[in-house]
Parts: structure tokens; C-alpha cells; sequence
DNA sequence: AGATAATTATGAATAATTTTCATATATGCT
DNA sequence: AGCATATATGAAAATTATTCATAATTATCT
């Protein structure tokens, strides 16, 4: 009857204290996740979870549960870690394309980690701009490409990571501040500063400023810290992902504000070639960039996990 | 897609090394368990058992996952104990009426492994004979029945154990010895040794020599030991669980013989009051005598588990 | 060796379970 | 109070697991 999808669900439950993201984590709707509990709860005739408002709370048998997915899930990944190793698909290589630049922040410790795990695999980031990113799997050039591009194409397959939003990043007491919500010709009044990037590959530009027809003056710099340091001191305004910034908005270094009424979103895929999609230090790779990023990225959402990712 | 079902499966395979005698311990067809196998191997895209003819071997992969389940189904069956701690059915008596003598074999040492678990349950033997032990449920004097009752009663349920053959038994050298099959008239040549329980409550006499309409002779005695005593020390010959006679077969000290072509079978069921057929140590108990019979007694076969076995 | 029995594999059918969908209900916020 | 957000729930749909029937394979017994 307990199954370890169950353990899954509780695990996302635990960490994010909704039935709701915790759906969202384990790629199932609010309902599924509902059905579960109840039908635990059912089984074991004990309330695992206990409702505050809209809260939800692990009971004592909940957190015992949750306790014994803490000790089990890993022993899982480990072991089947363990198989991908005894199948010899433990070798091979993953250079990574990064396009959206802000995804250093997150994407390093995974790395780091994913090292750890995996020292046959080969790690790397393929570093410089490239206006085609996907070609560079077709050449052999690199084995991934964390970034936007979604169009089915032959042969590459695209896993959905997750949707973030792009907020614009203000110094404190900037005139806009005063705004809820940006506007496209708002962002003409100030310098843009931006990562050295073409235009089209700026969502801000793409998808606000050109469809709008507003002009802008644009400044770049390569790091996001130079980036905020510039808004900081009152050189221009930026746009960036809301999780990239949250550490500086908690200390009021900047402020940010919602650009359009609903938000700029951006989603974000991993492509890889197609006869690469099941090797498993990718699929690792994958499952770890999930855990991680949900785990410690505010505002994130997830996917639809339409883009074949089962097995 | 790996979920605990298939490392149960996994660890009966290999206590069981047959794919047919695993789908029994975990009570499922054997079609069934061949297809969780598939359908690792399929996932995994590795080889989890190796055949040898019949023989059923568990590649490297496959002992990773048995060693994944050895680790984690403990740690389950635990935390599923603190949860029924946690709801309060931990305390309760259970008192044991056992029908089948030789019984006391296997339910000690899972006696002495129950207490450990349950200190608050009152474990206990409710000692002497009767002639209606399902009664005694209902006179609240026994809380469990282990033995043959399996019709359905108003407000008993029955959980059913095992199947096991009950063997002649007989000193080596024995005339009879010389058949491997032994009838009905067989047994009017010796003196039958028995526990000291009624005729009717004796399977051979019961199920063989009364049908048959062969008279007998018979001398009783309490222990399993002094039984197999009298039997070494040529004073007649007995019927006993194969299970029971193991050892004293292995060395020689008796030897066995099948009675009549297919063989003398008796079913095992255990009986309780239908209002604690969901008590949570009861089930633990079930479990725990499941585990343990179908590890270290020989010979025994699953029984359908139609006798409501769910939740 | 040949026949028979026993064990496993497999495709199709069935059964069971899980998930989603469409709502209802409950809570929080302004 | 009213709207937005979060959860619960029954019924439908989808998926998955299991069984059934049978074929294929291996072992056993004259």
C-alpha cells in the first residue's frame, strides 16, 4: 500500500508546507496529491495531516513518515546510481551550453555535486555566445543546452526545467519605484543594463520593448553582480529573474517591480540530443537540477512534463 | 517507477531463487512477478536475473537491489510500527490458541521477536486442548486462533498461513522404509505416535486411516522430541509436519516417507474476532509469521489470500 | 531418447489503481 | 461582503498492474 511515490509526495509536502507545490514538485496535480494523503490516512486510520487556515502541517505520523522517506529516497537514488555504473553508462561527457547567463548561480553547486557522483563524466561548460545554441549539439560540440528554445526538432529533445519571472531591477527611491508595474515605455526613460548578449536574445527587448516600439539605450557587463551593482548606483535599471535578485531585495540593495500587468516569464528547457536522452548521468543531472532548484529558487514554477520525460 | 512492491518482489526472488515460489511468498501469480522483472530490466536497461536453466540468479544489478531492499523494507515495517504506535493501537492482548502442536517450533522464536516490538501488548499461550477453539474467541478467553478452521463464521475471520504435508515418520531400517509411498493399511502394521489430542483432531487419522477404514493403535505423548524419541527407538512410527523433522532427517536420526501418491496436506489459517482483524500488531504479527515461515520452513506453499488479506 | 512434468515468458484481456477534470468547500485578504 | 487562493471530493479517464491462457524452455523419469 505506502509506496515510494507516496514518500516522494510527503518529501515535497514537508518542504514546501502546500499541497499544491508540493503537486507541482512531484509533477501531479493538487488533487492527485490530495487523493494520496487521503488514501493514507485511510490505510493507516491516522490523520497525516493537520490544517491550520490554508496551511498544512505534518502530524507526528506525517513527520514520522517524511523521516523515513529522508532515509530511504536517497538509498534509492544511490542504488540506482549504483546500476547506471553496473551498466557502464557511467562514462561519457556533458558540456554545457548555458544561454540564460543568471542560471551560473544555481547551476554551479549542482555541478559541483553532480561531480561527486559521477567523476567518469566529463563536465564542462562550453563558454561564448552562440546564436544557435541547438547546432552546437548537432556538431558535437556540446551534449547540452540549458536555455529557452522548446521548438520540437529532429532528433533533440527538449526537458521542460521550469518557468521563472523577469522582474525589473530598480535602485532604491528610483523615480518608477513608485510603480507597481512597469510598463514598456517606461524602460526608455533609463540606461538597460544588460549581459553582453545580442538583442534578440534579451527577453526584455524580444518580447516588451520591440512589440511596444520603444527605443532604449543599453549597457552591458558580464557578471550580475556588476549588473546590480550599476542599478544599485543609479546607472540604469535591469531585468533579471526574481531568484537571481533575492538575496539583494531581501537587503534592500534593490528593489524590483513586475514588468506588464501578468509578468515577463521566461521558461527554461534542457535539450539534448535524442540518442542522449536516456543515458543516465543525464537523467541524474536532470532529477538533481529539479530537486535542487525547487528546493531553493523562490518564485519558480514548474512545466508541464509533456516534453518526454518518463522512464 | 521503481517502487517498494518490486523490491519485495526482488527480495523474495532471492531468498526463493525461482521466479514461481517468489510470486508465491509475495502472493501473486507468477506471471505477474515475471512481468515487474521485464519490466526493470526494460527501465533499467540492464539485466537483473540470470538464467541458468530453471535456475533463477541475480545479476550484479539485481544484488545492488536486493541490497537496496534489504536496507530499506526494514526501515518501512519500522516506521509502520511507530505509526501504530502513534495511533494508539499499540497496546492490546493477544492471546494464542494453538491447534497444531508442533507449531510451537516457529511461533516461539516469533513470540520472543513480537515482544520485542509490541511491549505493550499481553502475549500469551492459552494452554490445553479444545474441542471448539473459534469459541473461545467469542468467550473473549483466546484473542487468536492458529489452526485448520477456515469456514466462514459470523464475525470470525480467517487469515490463511500456509500448506504444508505431513510425512510418515519412521526409524531407519524400518520395514516400511522400503516403500516411498506409504497407504493407509501401512499403518496398522506399527503403533501411531501422537500428541495427546483427540482422533478427530489428528489429519492422519482423520483424513486417511478412518476413511480407510484401518484400524490403529496409538500412544501419546507431549513434545515434538520424545515423539521422534520413540519413533528413533523403533517403538512405531508417527506423522509430522516436514517442516517439524528437518534436522532430525538431515541427520539421519529418522527417515520420511510420503503418505499416500499425493501426499497428506494440512492448511494452516489463523482466526480471530472480525473487530481485530485491524488491529495494527495483529497485522505486524501476520506479517512477522509470514516472513519468518516462508524464510525457514521447508516445503511449505502459500494459501490464496482470498481469506481478506487486504489493507 | 522420448515422453512427461515443471518452470518461465509473453500477448491479450481484465482488474485495479492512479490521475485528472470539474466542481464544491473552506480560508484569507482587502 | 466579495474576490482570490487553497484544498477536498466524486466521477470520468487514463494508466498500470495483474491475471489468464498458452507457448516456449528446461528438467526428470522411465
Amino acid at each position: 500500500m505506502l509506496e515510494l511515490r507516496h514518500l516522494r509526495t510527503l518529501n515535497a509536502l514537508d518542504e514546501t508546507g502546500s499541497i499544491s507545490l508540493a503537486a507541482q514538485r512531484v509533477h501531479l496535480t493538487q488533487s492527485a496529491v490530495s487523493h494520496q494523503i487521503k488514501a493514507l490516512q485511510e490505510h493507516y486510520q491516522l490523520p497525516i495531516i493537520q490544517r491550520s487556515g490554508h496551511a498544512v502541517q505534518l502530524t507526528d505520523a506525517g513527520k514520522r513518515l517524511v523521516q523515513l522517506a529522508g532515509k530511504i529516497l536517497g538509498e534509492v537514488q544511490s542504488a540506482e546510481r549504483d546500476l547506471a555504473k553496473i551498466s557502464q553508462q557511467a562514462a561519457g561527457s556533458l558540456r554545457i551550453v548555458l544561454e540564460c547567463h543568471t542560471c551560473f548561480d544555481w547551476l554551479m553547486p549542482i555541478m559541483d555535486d553532480f561531480r561527486q557522483h559521477w567523476p567518469e563524466v566529463e563536465l564542462d561548460l562550453v563558454s561564448g555566445f552562440h546564436s544557435d545554441p541547438v547546432s552546437l549539439l548537432r556538431q558535437q560540440v556540446a551534449d547540452v543546452v540549458i536555455g529557452s528554445e522548446n521548438k520540437p526538432q529532429q532528433g533533440i529533445i527538449h526537458f521542460p526545467l521550469f518557468r521563472f519571472e523577469i522582474l525589473a531591477v530598480l535602485a532604491p527611491g528610483h523615480v518608477l519605484g513608485s510603480k507597481r508595474v512597469l510598463e514598456a515605455a517606461d524602460f526608455a526613460q533609463d540606461v538597460l543594463i544588460t549581459y553582453p548578449v545580442p538583442e534578440e536574445r534579451i527577453d526584455l527587448i524580444r518580447q516588451v520593448l520591440m512589440p511596444a516600439g520603444v527605443s532604449w539605450q543599453r549597457r552591458t557587463t558580464e557578471l550580475t553582480v556588476a549588473i546590480l551593482q550599476l542599478v544599485a548606483s543609479r546607472r540604469g535599471i535591469a531585468a533579471l529573474p526574481g531568484w537571481g535578485i533575492k538575496n539583494y531585495l531581501d537587503y534592500e540593495y534593490v528593489i524590483a517591480r513586475r514588468i506588464g500587468t501578468s509578468g515577463l516569464w521566461s521558461d527554461l528547457y534542457l535539450s539534448v540530443r535524442e540518442q542522449d536522452a536516456s543515458l543516465r548521468y543525464l537523467r541524474d543531472f536532470l532529477e538533481t537540477i529539479d530537486q535542487v532548484c525547487f528546493a531553493r529558487l523562490d518564485g519558480i514554477k514548474p512545466l508541464s512534463k509533456k516534453g518526454t520525460r518518463k522512464n
